[in-house]
DNA sequence: TGTTAATATTTAACATGTTATTTAATGAAA
DNA sequence: TTTCATTAAATAACATGTTAAATATTAACA
């Protein structure tokens, strides 16, 4: 008799879960996750050519779009945490791309605005990146793309109602 | 003539981006994003009930799932990289939840599997984890989710296939 | 008014993602 | 068989995610 059909009886409980544990790769998180991978890393040759990352991009074209944000508002808008956010904003402040300073008003708060240089960086960066999103939604489908972004939407919305 | 209607006029070339910058913080990647926060968020306790981050908690599953895969196999078949798997896998190795191993017929290779603790482990809060499957799977409605991780996929795929 | 709770931001500590480099072992070709 | 490219895994360096704690300021209230 062979050894390794002895050790495969050994582990036979590993089959008995409801789920499967063997498709749990094809879960929502994972299967979120790569869709994510897959959609930055059309992205990312633009980041690299800029030399910024993808969260530093996304921070820097919130505060070109809008002016003078608080800190708190700009977390808020790109989804990144308050702790990231603060280390992101001190390397783009060392870069000159943006500039903080505290309000008058409310001398806890920190306002958020980008230099020229940081908006002429957007302004040019941001050609190239309209141009792949078009071409995402090209491969993939208007009406599908759309679609998509309506369930993502949707299921954001209710897990975060179900706390 | 006023201060801030000239500060305005400086910055009117910002509207002039087709895609609208403003709506920039619902473009797919950080749609993606939420989405899967909302997600993790939602299995978060179990976690940290076992005292497992989110990827380690990937990793134990898979290995328990399957017997003695190698590192590389379990990479891309967890989605996580190379290097941070070895770290996790330092981590689990600690804590006598996994075990490395070489494989005698390649000696570069190594073999992962767990041991009876992280077997235990894994048994148990799967039992967590599947009902908060469950649920997601009723509040946002099993059509739908299957709809959307169809869409995931595709998604992850055509935007693969184009590099 | 003075004490205390709440808010805004930062810092710290640890784990992970990314890219590049290093180390060791295998495979292929001269 | 020696040489060289390839493969598997680990390590290094830096940026980010997460949780908790520190700091400073404002608000609330006895």
């Amino acid at each position: 008799m062979s050894n390794s059909k002895l050790a495969i009886s050994k582990k036979q409980r590993i089959q008995k879960t409801s789920h499967g544990l063997n498709d749990f790769s094809h879960t929502l998180p994972i299967r979120l996750l790569r869709a994510r991978q897959a959609a930055i890393s059309q992205f990312r040759p633009i980041y690299q050519q800029y030399d910024v990352t993808e969260q530093q991009w996304r921070v820097l074209r919130m505060v070109t779009s809008s002016d003078s944000l608080t800190v708190g508002d700009l977390s808020r808008a790109v989804f990144i945490s308050m702790p990231s956010l603060s280390r992101i904003m001190t390397s783009l402040e060392k870069r000159k791309l943006i500039r903080r300073k505290t309000d008058k008003r409310d001398l806890r708060k920190m306002k958020v605005s980008a230099t020229s240089a940081g908006q002429a960086m957007v302004t040019e960066a941001a050609l190239w990146s309209d141009a792949r999103y078009d071409d995402i939604a090209r491969w993939f489908g208007k009406k599908r793309l759309k679609e998509l972004q309506i369930l993502l939407d949707d299921l954001a919305q209710i897990l975060n109602a179900h706390q």
